[in-house]
DNA sequence: AGTTAGCACTTGAACCTTTTGAGTGCTAAA
DNA sequence: TTTAGCACTCAAAAGGTTCAAGTGCTAACT
């Protein structure tokens, strides 16, 4: 009875470097790991007798399960989260992969949506599992209102949010608008609609500013509604998926009962964002998927938040079978993210070499 | 030996009857239709033993064919085609139907990009296929430049495009920024840069630019690249899917195999792109997937091009297995396209009533 | 006590055979 | 021209056998 159930427990060396080399067979070949191949393959130095010893133990201890009596041993949750916390050592980035994200961020600078996305599109396909690019956005408000007339029936309404960034809509109107009335239109703006939310606009608002607006009182409609857009799309976070057929090859997915599941789960974006509201701002996550959780059975989902002030605006992620190369795409999302919050941060741009 | 192989040839009535009926029932089922169903269920006014003569001719014919001698028959891709030109009886959209795609329509005036990519989610959703909307764009260029300068180092680059729409890029620059020297770059672009596509911008004339712009000179560098991606980034054209999931329900696509052969197609967004651009711009067009072509067989995809001014902007579509419910697709995405075109072409909003 | 060789046991996967039944094509009669 | 009837075909389902991987346990060894 030397095994107990404790998490991250009383583990002899021996039983991590079995529980070590099973994972790491595992996640290479997808099968499960049976005493004869550690003894060949992972040149433990023990005989398969006692190897097996080892296992049925880790299996008792909650680390290991085996799909049927004959079979090998597959990690369990339990098992996998030991190994990305404790087990796993880290995996070093070759050069072609540096030079690869360098480029793609050098190239990108300047737009935080595209540059999330492309982040997102390279990690898909440095790791081969399915990427996920989450940009969250919180609440925005409007700092300052301007404009700018484009022509007769149209102008530009520039809105800086309350974040660093600005937004512009296109107004339309039938009266025929020029600088005078449009800048009159702004004041007001600039007078009811700062640091408003959607909601905080009432319909007295709304008269009152027709009042004030005259003889070009229809232009206060458009202009609000341009105004509402923009306040509430900001809202409304989004997450892209990028290489999701990669998630075909994996047999863990090949059957089709499995990838529906896995599919209405990507297809379920709150439950991502979900999972970055509860995360650690600070580092990379790993969520496992177990049996009863929402979470889909044998995936796993791996991020890291960007933050930049203390605020986290997105995330880079990946999605996969929970036998993930977990160490190469934690290295890899890891220096993803650092850099990008480097660069929104406004530091120096990625150097070729430096690591 | 009445049968020919002429596309759309002598078929009596009763064989179009029969054939009809197949595709009906198969578009239904999903699965093999034998003389038996037809005669009990589809209500066809004769024996088995007839019907079975005149399977066997329309099979000799092109129309059908058998997965093996004792399944029952399946409509070949010359027998859909033949249903959709000639024996399909067209869909008429409940009200129900078209109160939703009129609310839709309402809601998203405004903005190209957002009202073909909500039409292309209600596609989805009221016919439960895979739908797809493509905006395609052609090479665009700038037909003015403006500006608005945010803060000392920030200022927003306004620029009329030759279509109808207007890109803003916002610039930053290390140089402090006053409402003089923007405004002279400005002129300079209008003067170099109006009705120039991205590989007309030679050195040449960034140094002209830059010794126009004096101790400002820094200003320019950061301008010309928010134009290039203004333009550049208008020739990328976007194929986007909604509800690829639904594709996981039809049993067709229930291998494995078969998924990813879909998958791999819809991946490769140049096809469509192709597709549209190979297409009737004025109706509805019908690509009916079969063995030999890139089309994934057993697929098909329909979809309608969005056209102004007699130019391909777009389309909306959909792609789902080859027994698709033809009529139901084609009046959606035929009624959902003609409002679409109207109400960018700036004629009333769709009437709850019209039809 | 820890390790290992050996062996009986379990069990899914692979393969083969049989059965079943849906559906056909053809013939001969109406 | 239509239809009843029947022999025939063939995939899918069901059942059975073999195979091999892998285990757990016992007994012997260090």
């Amino acid at each position: 009875m030397s095994g107990e159930l404790i998490y991250g427990g009383p583990l002899s060396e021996r039983k991590k470097r079995i529980l070590r080399s099973i994972i790491d067979a595992h996640i290479a070949l997808g099968e499960p790991i049976g005493s004869k191949y550690l003894v060949t393959s992972a040149e433990i130095p023990f005989s398969s007798a006692t190897i097996r010893n080892e296992m049925a133990e880790l299996t008792e201890m909650g680390y290991l399960e085996q799909p049927h009596t004959s079979a090998g041993r597959v990690p369990t949750q339990l098992g996998y989260r030991f190994y990305v916390d404790s087990l796993m050592e880290s995996y070093k980035l070759t050069a072609t992969e540096i030079v690869a994200l360098n480029n793609m961020l050098k190239s990108k600078i300047g737009e935080l949506d595209t540059i999330i996305q492309s982040a997102s599109k390279l990690v898909a396909n440095l790791t081969n599992y399915t990427s996920v690019a989450i940009k969250a956005s919180e609440r925005e408000t409007v700092r300052a209102f301007s404009h700018m007339v484009l022509d007769e029936h149209n102008f530009l309404m520039v809105m800086k949010m309350s974040g660093e960034n600005v937004k512009t809509k296109q107004v339309h109107t039938d009266i025929v608008l020029d600088e005078n009335n449009v800048s009159r239109l702004m004041m007001l703006f600039n007078a009811y609609c700062v640091n408003v939310t959607p909601d905080d606009i009432t319909y007295s608002t709304i008269v009152k500013m027709e009042s004030a607006m005259g003889s070009a009182a229809a232009l206060v409609s458009p202009a609000v509604k341009a105004f509402y857009d923009a306040v509430a799309t900001s809202t409304d976070s989004n997450v892209k998926f990028e290489g999701v057929n990669k998630l075909l090859e994996y047999p863990e997915f090949s059957s089709v009962d499995q990838l529906k599941r896995v599919f209405s789960m990507i297809e379920n974006k709150e439950d991502f964002l979900d999972m970055l509201s509860n995360s650690d701002r600070d580092k990379i996550n790993v969520f496992i998927g177990d049996e009863e959780k929402r979470f889909a059975s044998n995936s796993a989902f791996i991020f890291r938040p960007l933050t930049v002030d203390g605020k986290v605006i997105g995330a880079i992620g990946v999605f996969g079978p929970s036998r993930m190369d977990y160490s190469k795409v934690i290295s890899t999302v890891e220096y993803l993210t650092q850099k990008i919050t480097g660069i929104i941060e406004g530091r120096a741009l990625p150097e070729p070499g430096d690591e």
